[in-house]
DNA sequence: CTGAAAGCGCTTACAG
DNA sequence: CTGAAAGCGCTTACAG
């Protein structure tokens, strides 16, 4: 196989140095004209290309920033909500003529995942404050927000009141005069990383059982079900709502899609929706307002929340200071 | 700001060479145990990491691989059918601890992109061979694959039979008695790089009007609406059909997701689905199932062809020879 | 305008 | 087991 045709090759061939032959890709006019058209002619009948790799070392920056995702990919963007954010970074990344890189865990350890990043700056999704991950980010002096997710001291962090819009969520449901409720949560069982989610499904869980206690609902009485942020996640908790003793008339999920996932199930089985139960979502994705028009949901603006975490990185990155809370 | 700590700091705080430092970390049984607890706890203390950028640039090789889209982020990820292919890239990324990079156009420019990229090889959606962008990763001996795409000579490909796929379609609409169809094809206007969509697009409509040509219907009297792959772009679409002077009774889309914006631009004027419109998608996007049960549309399985799209890239970059088109 | 040289921070034969 | 040294392929003060 040829080997790499490198700088020195280009310079070798058009007689000039290492240094003109940079300048002539980087910034022509620091050299004459003449020497700009021998070593660019060079380079086109070689065919070079300059290594980005290199590139990036040199210049101790790579045009790219990161998201950190607590799962493996197929799991993590089975949720819309997740990839509406992921758009809103891409949406940053555009403007900036950045390139965006997914994180996910690199072979079910996320702390390697992060050891071995090549990005400028991270976007992390869903992250615990006392997590080793942090101090890693830290150690590696990466600029990072935090979306969605409790950030530690002076990281910046995107986050929607989600105590307060839970309690609304379910504060609704009870308006309507149900009183046999269950939650769908966020799975918490089978995962290791467990803790990427437990923080937000916590603050969830605080905002659904304050509207609860106030109406009077025993804690006891309302069955919380885990489940993935997915269609299957959604069926498979269907599954297990059917199960219980008592069924709920009402079902307040955390996630659009897995509430989606639910209703599906419940059809498929024949049963009328809402006659037999209601649903509440969490995220309002695009796609619930067509697909699932039965489906209340609350406003998590995906995108939005993906831009200004992008735009904070970015100014982070640019050395700006930022407020902390978003 | 306190300066970057590197190797060298460590080997000097733990009294070794930067070779033994190296190996503590990347090969342990080359240096005694009592060396390796030194330099660790001395990494520990400083809190150094290794900078994976020089790593990448020794080791020639980055753990990554790009997914090179035509479009910007914001744009191409509309399409949950683009998003399907990139999980099952994702899905080969995460067997071998990959991680997956977005390579969306640079300042609209796709050969920038593709230069700078810092990839160990890419999987490209939707690339009509005469492109320079082929030329140029050739140049740069970047293994890649054409996912959705007319590929080059020597080049792996994945590609579904779109014409025959695109006939049957067609096909089945006529079968149910329209003769006034519509085809919501891929947005050509308005782009520069129109040429990433035009290849399947034409092998598509080259399908849709042998069916129409075996049928007898005239090609002058089936319009072909241009449309963005989005559930906006189907609802745009949507509205020109609607000044069309006769309107038709069947459309016909590309994508599932345009199929859908359509239909809800029709329901939200009031107008009854199927009744008005037959609509037939193309993709069979998973929420297509649940949301959308007037639609009828091919199978496009994005996710298994992503995989097999990762799966041939890094048999490449391991150097095995691969299949031509898949 | 031009180039020798140091530097980016690692890895890895090679010799001891 | 250990380390000096070359090398990965660029960029960029600096001096001329």
């Amino acid at each position: 196989v040829t080997p790499r045709i490198t700088i020195n090759d280009i310079a070798r061939a058009a007689g000039y140095s290492k240094t003109a032959v940079s300048f002539a890709f980087n910034d022509p006019s620091r050299i004459s004209h003449v020497a700009r058209g021998k070593i660019l002619r060079a380079a086109e009948e070689l065919g070079y290309v300059p290594d980005p790799v290199a590139r990036n070392l040199s210049r101790r920056t790579l045009g790219t920033i990161g998201f950190l995702i607590p799962e493996i990919i197929p799991l993590a963007f089975q949720n819309p909500y997740v990839f509406q954010m992921m758009i809103g970074i891409g949406e940053v990344c555009r403007r900036e003529g950045l390139s965006l890189t997914v994180v996910p865990p690199r072979r079910g350890c996320v702390l390697s995942a992060v050891r071995d990043a090549a990005v400028d700056g991270l976007v992390t999704m869903g992250l615990q404050p006392e997590a080793q991950v942090v101090q890693l980010i830290q150690r590696r002096k990466l600029p990072f927000v935090v979306l969605d997710g409790v950030a530690p001291d002076g990281v910046p962090s995107i986050v929607s009141n989600d105590e307060e819009v839970s309690f609304q969520a379910m504060r609704h449901v009870l308006a309507r005069g149900h009183r046999r409720v269950a939650v769908l949560s966020f799975a918490d069982e089978r995962h290791e990383n467990e803790e990427a989610y437990s923080g937000i499904r916590d603050i969830r869980l605080a905002g659904y059982f304050r509207a609860l206690d106030e109406a009077g609902v025993r804690r006891r009485d309302v069955s919380v079900i885990p489940a993935l942020p997915s269609l299957d996640g959604g069926r498979a908790g269907m599954d297990a709502l059917l199960q219980l003793d008592t069924c709920p008339t009402a079902v307040v999920s955390m996630s659009d899609v897995a509430a989606i996932g639910a209703m599906s199930r419940l059809q498929s089985l024949g049963y009328e929706i809402p006659q037999t139960m209601s649903f509440v979502g969490f995220d309002d994705i695009p796609e619930a307002v067509i697909i699932a028009p039965k489906l209340t949901t609350v406003a998590q603006p995906g995108y939005e929340k993906g831009v200004r975490a992008g735009e904070l990185l970015t100014a982070l990155m640019h050395g700006k200071s930022t407020p902390d809370r978003v």
